[in-house]
RNA sequence: GCGGGAGUAGCUCAGUUGGCAGAGCACCGGGUUGUGGUCCCGGGUGUCGCGGGUUCGAAUCCCGUCUCUCGCCCCA
């Protein structure tokens, strides 16, 4: 019984789903195409060293959510958990450093030892895109018109809000840390367990506590916002700027920083009250630092993932598939004829199923189960079967 | 990883103080309808999540466990 159903924190797409699924994958594809970005494939597990490099020792992602096992030549093997890293590897691996921009789109499971929620799942789905070699904060708002393109293409841009943030570059960042973790630190008493967890691993996200307790000091404390120093005023400013330019409607979110290490200046995620807890359907920032944490020459970068699950779970409906045609033999020893007649139908652009066992009377019954527009018979040629 | 809620047929769900496991839909078989949607007849299709315990007797009470789910955490 236990082998019979799926492993915790997984699922299967049934038909249905995947017409879901598919639906979201090919409009991000279309989309991404639509400006310009190709398609990347990467493996679904790298060397450990990959994430654990790049994500940060500290984060939750690296300690306790990888799925990471030796191969039987003894590697240490993770199934990615997200997909950034892959892309920068695969940037590194060939070479593609030389041919800079990098414009990627990808899709694909990600895999993550997490406890399964709703929208939240050990295996799951992304589609995102990645930009490097590209400084300008004109590539910030090129990114996030992306997101906000899918989600429109997605009918679902109206359940869903823009967060906007920056963290500053580099300088501007750990300077804030530092009166941070100082202003924090002289409150330990006041923080919750968790949030003295994070003073220690990445106190920015004490600033995202949900902690009654936790929100009073947080409220006031120093802004992370009066920390940026002038460039980084000026690329946010920029982003502002081309992201009205363009009509896309945001909410500055002064409290909202990633969790990742190599996030730098943008943050942003699209969030909707409508999945609960789970509420973050795309979600990126630019991460200047990261390529040159893995060892490639500082490359600057930004990009976003959209989890396809919960973006299933906002669309209405699944698309419908084609209404198929009905092929019936009227007797048995016309079923060979009745799959001719078939593949004629196919190659003049129709979906067409052959009734492959029963009776006429069946036959005709399941036409109308499967929704069949029309039912070859003779002596006439086609009959419409409903509607 | 922490705290709550829930698991009964394929689906949605009833099941009283512990006393023969049920309904609707779906499904299967047969018939009727000019070879079709309607209708009629017949069929319950089940490890009451799983494993123990209490009891003459457990879907029901107790313990454990698994899964889903809500919140935390984390994040897409």
């Amino acid at each position: 019984m236990s082998a019979l159903r799926p492993v915790r924190g997984t699922r299967d797409f049934l038909a249905d789903d995947s017409r879901r699924r598919r639906l979201i994958e090919e409009t991000a594809l279309a989309i991404a195409a639509g400006y310009g970005y190709g398609e990347i494939a990467t493996p679904i597990f790298e060397f450990t060293e990959v994430f654990a490099r790049t994500l940060g020792d500290t984060s939750d992602i690296v300690t306790k959510e990888m799925y990471t096992f030796e191969d039987r030549s003894g590697e240490r093997l993770t199934l990615r958990p997200e997909n950034t890293a892959g892309v920068v590897r695969a940037l590194l691996s060939n070479g593609l450093d030389q041919a800079l921009p990098l414009k990627v789109f990808y899709a694909g499971p990600m895999f993550r030892y997490e406890r399964p929620q709703k929208g939240r799942l050990r295996q799951f789905h992304q589609v995102g895109i990645e930009v490097l070699g590209i400084a300008d904060a004109l590539a910030d708002v090129e990114v996030i018109a992306m997101g906000f393109d899918l989600l429109a293409a997605l009918g679902v841009q109206g359940t869903v809000i823009v967060e906007l943030n920056s963290l500053g570059d580099a300088d501007s960042r750990e300077a804030y840390r530092h009166v941070l973790v100082d202003y924090l630190s002289a409150r330990r008493e006041r923080l919750s367990a968790d949030s003295l967890n994070r003073l220690e691993r990445n106190p920015l996200r004490v600033l995202d506590s949900k902690d009654a307790g936790d929100r009073e000091v947080v409220a006031a404390a120093p802004a992370l916002g009066e920390f940026l120093n002038a460039p980084s005023r000026a690329f946010f400013a920029r982003v502002c700027e081309g992201l009205d330019a363009l009509a896309i409607p945001y909410r500055l979110a002064p409290r909202l920083v990633r969790g990742l290490d190599y996030y730098t200046h943008t943050t942003f995620e699209f969030v909707t009250e409508a999945l609960g807890a789970q509420g973050t359907v795309l979600a990126g920032g630019r991460y200047d630092g990261l390529v040159a944490q893995m060892g490639g020459r500082p490359t600057p970068g930004i990009g976003w993932a959209a989890g396809v699950e919960r973006l299933m779970m906002l669309l209405a409906d699944a698309p419908p598939p084609r209404r198929p045609v009905a092929v019936i033999p009227f007797a048995a020893e016309q079923g060979i004829a009745a799959l001719t007649i078939a593949r004629r139908l196919r190659t003049a652009g129709h979906v067409a199923e052959v009734s492959l066992a029963g009776t006429v009377g069946k036959g005709m019954k399941w036409a109308n189960r499967i929704g069949a527009r029309a039912v070859p018979r003779s002596p006439s040629p086609v009959r419409s079967a409903r509607g």
